[in-house]
DNA sequence: TCTTGACTTAGAGTGCGCTCGAAGCCGTAG
DNA sequence: CTACGGCTTCGAGCGCACTCTAAGTCAAGA
């Protein structure tokens, strides 16, 4: 597989590909006779939790170290393990401030739609009456 | 209130609330006799909310315009309602696909776990049976 | 044979969101 | 009076994760 069949399949940029290879994120690649990356498909799979990791925000100096210890075989399992627990924790911790912020989004978007129904039913009125505070 | 204060009450430094008035995030402070900024009380409830849309991956530029639309009084409800809404739809499809990455972190955590096991099974058994495919 | 287009490399540039440094002013404690 | 800490402005610098450019190579199709 070429660089620019895996880009499509994997929904990075070739470029992106090639940087990716460059800092280590991505095993040195085969080329061809004429010096072109020939991928196994194989690669996609990895490809694929990287970007998991990436999604849930590992920084790319993490993932390079996780993917130094996937390459060191089964002498790692345990430190991957505990890799992946701690970011899993994060992860976790990240979901619940975000289910917080959805409900304070909810509040607000209630306060503003109330609003709207009051100034609809103040025009619908003619009433003079004062302003209310803004929330 | 000061600006260090300020910064220890919302948790930014004080270079972060002077940047954030310089690009219009904050409103101008007004200044005491000596030039320094005289912070209310009242800024801690907009950083906060700030705050929430920063956590929930709004770009500073959305929020600028929010905070513009923010200082145009009632006339903005319902523009800022759609903001508000079209953002908490990203924010929710966010959150799923966070919730999805932790199903996979789950798994793979699960994987190493079950692995280890039966390195440590083959240890205390001391067989040499061969190696499994790695996961 | 010539053109086209995808590939190669090293390295520069971009956009975001801060973060810091330099130089200078102000008010209070000693 | 002086020293000190904290404030001011403006602009430069940083870390991250790409993203793109330039110059060149190569293989297949007209």
């Amino acid at each position: 597989m070429k660089i620019s069949d895996l880009a499509k399949r994997c929904g990075l940029s070739a470029h992106t590909l090639r940087y990716y290879e460059r800092i280590g994120l991505l095993p040195y690649a085969d080329r061809d006779r004429s010096g072109q990356r020939d991928y196994d498909a194989s690669i996609l799979s990895w490809i694929e939790f990287l970007g998991r990791l990436k999604t849930t925000g590992m920084p790319i100096r993490d993932m390079l170290l996780y993917a130094k210890l996937a390459g060191s075989g089964k002498a790692t399992f345990s430190e991957r393990r505990e890799m992946l627990e701690e970011h899993r924790e994060r992860v976790r911790a990240h979901v619940a401030d975000l289910e917080a912020c959805l409900r304070v989004l909810d509040g607000k978007i209630a306060s503003y739609g109330e609003a709207e129904e009051r100034m609809r039913d103040d025009k619908r009125n003619n009433a003079n009456t004062p302003a209310r505070a803004r929330t």
